[in-house]
DNA sequence: TGGTATAGCATGGTATTTTATGGGATTCAA
DNA sequence: TTGAATCCCATAAAATACCATGCTATACCA
């Protein structure tokens, strides 16, 4: 059993004709020992789709109505933002899940689909979006080094 | 059993003749698992009716009744509209409710309605004035970026 | 170290179940 | 008895579970 659950590394995979994709075994292995489901939704900022485990949208939940009362507009608006998009996807006994038509059209995806890691989330993109993505960052990250260094003490 | 209850997606469905809709199968199994009842009301901000698992309105009462914000009369009306709007909404075998002439005026649904998740609560809205409202908080969430990170401790 | 056996994984295809929705039958009340 | 609300059945479409195959990476043994 281990202790931390975090989505690594850059996987690709196919999406076949119905929009099933395989996740990752490694993701699979994560939702079932956290005893939660994935969920998924369009990023806000990039054109990619979004996900993570269903604690951690349960976990916001509460922290948007601890900071809100409710009534609040910005409580309104932001749920409906986020809970509005997001969609559990449970996995089939084969590990695969199937992506909607919104999703699969905010990032662009046709036959093939890339996952990201992320941490406690992970991103699916566009192979040839997330190549050009990749460069975007990390050359952004070159000129911005020092900082990074300094702030997060970051090796990886 | 999930561990979770969370409305989420957005879904639209008919609304027949006699004023039928189905509600979509994920809210019924939340409904079904947590044990509590779907309640609808006007929403007292948005020409949309809202939806929430009578747990949450126990909640609110108990809020109200602790909160020794005596003073709070705003929201003290606001719960009055609300309790008094508040109506069980109890499904069908085949998963419908039929929603009152008073709901479906306010929110000007006729033919077809969209299910919208919000967390603990949910709307449903006439198809085209939640296209409006969908695009007017993408644009304000843009904008309003730097509060939504700090809230959420995103990176994205 | 090199080669082979094995287990796990991605993926195509198919079968089964669930879901939305139309239409009628039944019940209850005014 | 009429009107409305509720229940039940039927059907088409969509989502999901299941089976089978080929590939890859890992483990194992000589």
């Amino acid at each position: 059993m281990r202790k931390t659950f975090l989505f690594m590394d850059t996987v690709t995979n196919k999406v076949d004709s119905k929009g099933r994709v395989s996740l990752p075994a490694e993701y699979r292995t994560i939702a079932k020992e956290a005893g939660s489901e994935i969920v998924c939704y369009r990023s806000v900022s990039s054109p990619c789709i979004e996900g993570c485990l269903e604690d951690l949208l349960e976990k916001l939940a509460a922290d948007i109505e601890n900071a809100t009362d409710f009534f609040s507009e910005t409580q309104d608006e932001l749920t409906n933002l986020i809970f509005g998009d997001a969609h559990r996807y449970c996995f089939d006994s084969t590990g695969r899940i199937m992506l909607s038509e919104k999703l699969l059209a905010h990032a662009q995806i046709k036959d093939s689909a890339v996952f990201v890691g992320k941490g406690r989330k992970f991103q699916i993109w566009n192979p040839e979006n997330w190549a050009k993505e990749e460069t975007r960052i990390r050359t952004a990250a070159l000129q911005k080094r020092p900082t990074l260094t300094t702030s997060q003490g970051t090796t990886a």
